[in-house]
DNA sequence: CGCTTAACGCAAATTATTTGTGTTAAGGTC
DNA sequence: GACCTTAACACAAATAATTTGCGTTAAGCG
């Protein structure tokens, strides 16, 4: 007798979390985060507040998951032929994704969320993105830094500065930190 | 006529504070973090909800600014007679401030408050100790990165990892990075 | 000393959250 | 494919948190 968890994945409860989700969005576009409230995106769904509540615990914890369902399906970053240009190029795309005001608000709530499953989800998206561009670059017998160098020296300062900074950085100085990157590895690894 | 702001800071709004930071402090050694409530806290301080909500304007604020208003009057790091040693020392007592699970949960509370001034507050400790480590350093007439180049460089990886990944990065980890930092500078500035 | 008003206390009104109970349907078994 | 078991839901009542109106206190200032 396999007892396993028994978790609902389909059907009504996949119906409920597409409204839910699709209500966040639609919510987040017409008003203020600070506005948002677990009742109003439950009618605008059409779903009772105790069923949010008892499946996602509270509102910081929905809107992390929300957004983070939206930030997933996004396709593998571009190939330009180049591990310095692929880096920059997904350094820009994700700054876009995370720097601006929404984007800053996706941040906080994931880590007001409290959920360790939904911070690691969230670093685990930037961290696919990279080993993707990291595998690339090996394929063409390249010399790369480790995925874990790049998280510290481009992932963490951006989030770091857009989370506790007035500004999140330039697209230059994001720039310099994806040279450092390669910069440093040749310094490490003279012999190349 | 000067008008100004007229806010108030001594006298009863003083002891207010003070009786609700130690409340607070006082709640988060016997109880858990998720246990915490306004009204309790406002209980124990001996001051009223409302004066709270509208000081404080909600729990992680509260506890965020309880939380940095203990971080700060530390005294300036010790100084080891090098650059490298006292980044190192720094950056060690930096972890065990954050790198707990009730430090993790103040730099939750820090982020999720919302406030972009309780943020740049954080994010100042740790810039002002590490300028005068710099400027220590200077003084004796040796080289160093920039504050902003020590923040990047080991700040935003060690909160990345406390706020985004399983666990805090260990002190041989904490070395490594303060190392890159030095270890950089010589390639950008190989004159010394 | 006296004035202005920020900050507070108190209580009522509002809103959010939790909880108890019955119902529906997802996932598995035979 | 009919039949269980129970996770996930709806609904409503109970509880708890938050906001708000208003009177009072005292901080800052001339």
């Amino acid at each position: 007798m396999k007892v396993h968890k028994g978790i609902r994945t389909g059907g009504r409860s996949a119906r409920v979390q597409k409204a839910v989700h699709e209500a966040v969005h639609e919510l987040l576009s017409s008003h203020d985060r600070e506005a948002l409230t677990v009742p109003m995106i439950a009618q605008m769904s059409g779903v009772t507040p105790s069923t949010i509540y008892r499946r996602w615990g509270d509102l910081p914890s929905l809107l992390a998951d929300a957004a983070l369902d939206r930030l997933r399906p996004d396709d593998d970053p571009v190939d330009t032929g180049a591990l310095a240009t692929d880096l920059k190029q997904f350094a820009e795309a994700y700054l876009d994704e995370t720097g601006s005001e929404l984007g800053k608000t996706m941040l906080r709530d994931v880590v007001a969320s409290g959920d360790n499953g939904t911070t690691m989800r969230c670093a685990e998206i930037a961290r696919c993105r990279l080993a993707v561009i990291v595998e690339r670059a090996q394929k063409r017998g390249q010399w790369t830094p480790s995925v874990d160098q790049l998280v510290d020296g481009i992932i963490a300062p951006m989030t770091y500065r857009i989370l506790f900074d007035r500004q999140p950085p330039t697209t230059k100085e994001l720039f310099v930190m994806v040279d450092r990157c390669l910069i440093r590895e040749k310094v490490e690894k003279p012999k190349d």
